[in-house]
DNA sequence: TGGTAAAGTCAACGTCTGTTGATATCAACG
DNA sequence: CGTTGATATCAACAGACGTTGACTTTACCA
């Protein structure tokens, strides 16, 4: 306990949490656990530790907070793009088990499943969940044919959203309860299929 | 102007339209578009040219509206149930033509469109989409299959929702200007494989 | 022609929301 | 010491919300 002792919010490390960023996480939690709409100010600053006035001064609003706080981790887009490299005959469990570990990391759950659950109120967070998929999936569908890339990016699209929705917020057992692993097992052929099988027959 | 003329409100067939039925086909409009909490009683009654008091007096509260107003046309559950009928290699492609044909008929279209988007904010709505995925279509995994009949309905509605919100809520292009029989070609070959289809391998 | 119950309106209530301005606390620096 | 700037709190505003009770209007029926 000698040196380092400052709480300096200068250094750009994840080590020494600064109260914004505790409001960040906050606001991450509450946004994914009860959507835009029912997020109040009030309830983020409570559960931070501080004042609602506080929140503002440090994001101007609560629509700059949301969009500040829900930015994707960039390592999603990142590891995303790389799957392109790999083989094409496993690349739909390859994505399954990024899209899977994902939303079984809290970290990045809470951004996904905020974007999610505000999209169906918020037109802000469905801009945000369109742009996602047309982009991101929209990105690798692209390196991987030339056959309707676009049409097969919204289809894994769907089957990512829908999955998030079942599984994690109306929570459909057996689904909300299975592994991971399982899980992965259960849906990597449908994003084989949507990604570089035949689209309009079986 | 002569026979017939009275609003009498008492006869159930479909045709004089009563001012209780405008106001349930105002609600249902108003929670498909807005969800939940953003549609509102004053907004609800405006829509249907009366009072929000009224809409009180007839139905008792906004949850009690939303209950009563979300009730699925019968017809879906009995068509639901009649596919396991026909045969087992069609079945994905008969049921894709069941649901999006639902999500295209604007009378059904909205109570399963407010079902979903109010699902990710209002807990009942959420219990909604729990009870119709798990009775409804688990209902039709049963008939069809003794391999893990709940996981295939489960995995069938992710599927579903999963479509509903990307195609009418989020409004992915080009999925959202896709003709209804383009969206039937593309997900009926993931129907059959999650109700018929061997679940682990591809 | 009255009487009566339903249909419908109006103003108001209490509560919760996001946001604001004034004010306090405190560490750093000349 | 005194000033400055960031951090934080508090009370309050203005608006929207669901819901209520009193009221008026309409339409039926004995």
């Amino acid at each position: 306990m000698s040196s380092e002792t400052s709480t300096k919010r200068s250094g750009r490390r994840p080590g020494p949490t600064t109260t914004r960023d505790a409001i960040a996480e906050a606001a991450r939690r509450q946004f994914a656990e009860l959507g835009y709409d029912r997020a109040t100010m009030r309830g983020i600053a409570g559960e931070a530790g501080v004042d609602a006035a506080l929140v503002v001064r440090f994001y101007g609003s609560k629509d700059a907070l949301f969009r500040e706080v829900m930015a994707l981790p960039p390592g999603i887009a990142d590891a995303m793009a790389g799957l392109a490299d790999g083989p094409r005959a496993t690349v739909g469990r390859r994505l399954a088990e990024v899209i899977v570990g994902m939303l079984e990391d809290p970290r990045s759950r809470s951004v996904v499943l905020g974007r999610i659950r505000s999209a169906s109120s918020h037109p802000d967070a469905a801009a945000l969940v369109r742009e996602t998929v047309t982009r991101d999936v929209g990105r690798l569908a692209v390196a991987l044919t030339d056959d309707k890339p676009e049409t097969r990016a919204v289809l894994v699209g769907t089957q990512i959203v829908g999955l998030a929705l079942a599984r994690y917020i109306v929570r459909v057992e057996p689904l909300a309860s299975l592994p991971a692993a399982d899980v992965i097992d259960y849906i990597a052929p449908t994003f084989q299929h949507y990604l570089v099988g035949t689209l309009k027959a079986d």
